[in-house]
DNA sequence: CAAATAGTGTCTCTAAGACAATATCAC
DNA sequence: GTGATATTGTCTTAGAGACACTATTTG
């Protein structure tokens, strides 16, 4: 009879077929436009950063960031080293969106991939810059289902436009997830990673949880309400979103002034 | 200039070191308890599958089906061929709960786990029927908060008691996942991954679009009001119930009669 | 003063919790 | 008839959408 230490010992996982094991990652960032006038409040855009890959495959095509797993980390600590390589910033929060693990998704072969979505904050993306030749670039992203049922990805930059199409895709069990009819020139499968990832960003914005990782520690109600609006691509009125949102915000004594209107309170996060 | 086709050629995954990959299942099943009285209704309870390891490591102890991932198939694939090959049994859905990676979570070295939760018939797994000899039993289920804030799963089957302590852990970034105090003689971290898997399992109860796949194609509303019960672990009144999930069923002309009772109408799912 | 946002209050509608009351069967 | 579930309806309360109205600042 074995004991476990003998079984143990004598055991090698090298002798099985094995993946590579990749995390990819969907960085998101909001980021305020210039204004339209000195009174108006700037806009919000969301932005997802993208790599122009320098080598094959799918040379010279936009990824998401993402890299091979490595022994001694857990696959979120992958995510997060990945994310922090391109951007240099520490990543306000990371969540899993799904694994992506259908045979021939990468041409190098046999490779699954582990998506998650990451909030970025712009004003540690600011402090640290951005470089206008790197291979890293931030664009902005637009993402809708269409009267034909079909979904829009639509992600620009300068002058880079790229437009993917999908459907969505009933996957086996009720799960939803999108099928790629046009990546929009996206490296590998990362046109269906993006549509999940913005559709669980969607979801976790419902509840203002995620919503809140955008913002600074201080903010205005309207600035989370624009933040609010951006991620979900609906409107509410102001003065029903002041009322939904009262038990999850505590008042400051602060105001923001000089915006050419009334100075408006400053809030942060409750508990 | 080397072109893709040149690239992949040369490229070989081999070179670089990678894990092993498994998919572990929580599959449930709701299973009705005989009557107290021949007018009442049964009670249901919440099932668990696992299978007594027959092999070093954690020989003789508890875990999840599962098994590692293959050439040319899905994680979904791989986890639903285990449950097929355990329960004989086509599952009704699969979702997917986490993905467990923590270095030294596994003796045998580096092995990176997908949870994932399956919903299996009581009908189904009655017609193939349960050997009481198998490796692979039902336990039932409880798992609940208690007052110092521990959360404790115990799992039992006919004189077999498992009893598992965890605590929730914020992961990093408002993610909650559990930790593992006391395993309840549960192999590998698999407490952790059922505490998860029900917290996962409760949460897409929450919209009844899980609770369907635990009835048959027709059911009485008070069926489903107990399965639903079964699976939250909260009651509600039964008059309030019907109105709430009036939008998700159907009436047909059909009635269960021969309860001891009034006969009730039997619904199915809307669209 | 004008343009913009900040902030309050109120009406309405809907959904959920509580509960009363009636209906119908098996024994 | 009795004991159980089946089914309907009503009262109340909480929360969200719509909207009117007032407040305050900067150029």
């Amino acid at each position: 009879m074995q004991t476990e230490k003998e079984f143990l010992k004598s055991y090698s996982l090298e002798k099985y077929d094995r993946p590579s094991v990749t995390a990819d990652v969907a960085a998101f960032m909001i980021s305020s436009q210039s204004r339209q006038s000195y009174r108006r409040d700037p806009e919000n855009k969301l932005m997802l950063l993208l790599i122009k890959r320098g080598g094959h495959p799918f040379k010279d095509m936009w990824a998401l960031p993402g890299g091979f797993l490595q022994r001694n980390e857990t696959i979120e600590q992958c995510a997060l080293r990945e994310i922090r390589e391109e951007t240099n910033v520490e990543p306000v929060s990371l969540m899993p969106v799904g694994v992506f693990s259908k045979p021939g998704r990468d041409p190098r072969g046999w490779i699954i991939s582990h998506a998650y979505v990451s909030v970025i904050s712009e004003e540690a993306v600011r402090q640290v810059g951005m470089d206008d030749a790197s291979d890293a670039q931030w664009f902005s992203v637009s993402f809708e289902q269409s009267e034909d049922g079909l979904y829009r990805l639509a992600l620009s930059y300068e002058g880079t436009e790229l437009d993917a199409v999908l459907s969505e895709e009933k996957s086996g069990f009720g799960r939803t997830a999108f099928r790629i009819i046009d990546s929009g020139s996206l490296a590998f499968d990362h046109a269906a990673i993006i549509a999940q990832a913005l559709t669980a960003l969607r979801a976790a914005a419902r509840d203002y949880d995620t919503v809140f990782d955008f913002l600074p520690e201080r903010f205005t109600l309207s600035a989370f309400q624009r933040v609010q609006e951006t991620i979900m691509n609906v409107s509410v009125l102001p003065a029903n979103f002041r009322r939904m949102v009262s038990g999850y915000v505590e008042e400051t004594d602060e105001f923001q002034s000089g915006e050419g209107h009334r100075p408006a309170r400053l809030y942060k996060r409750k508990k």
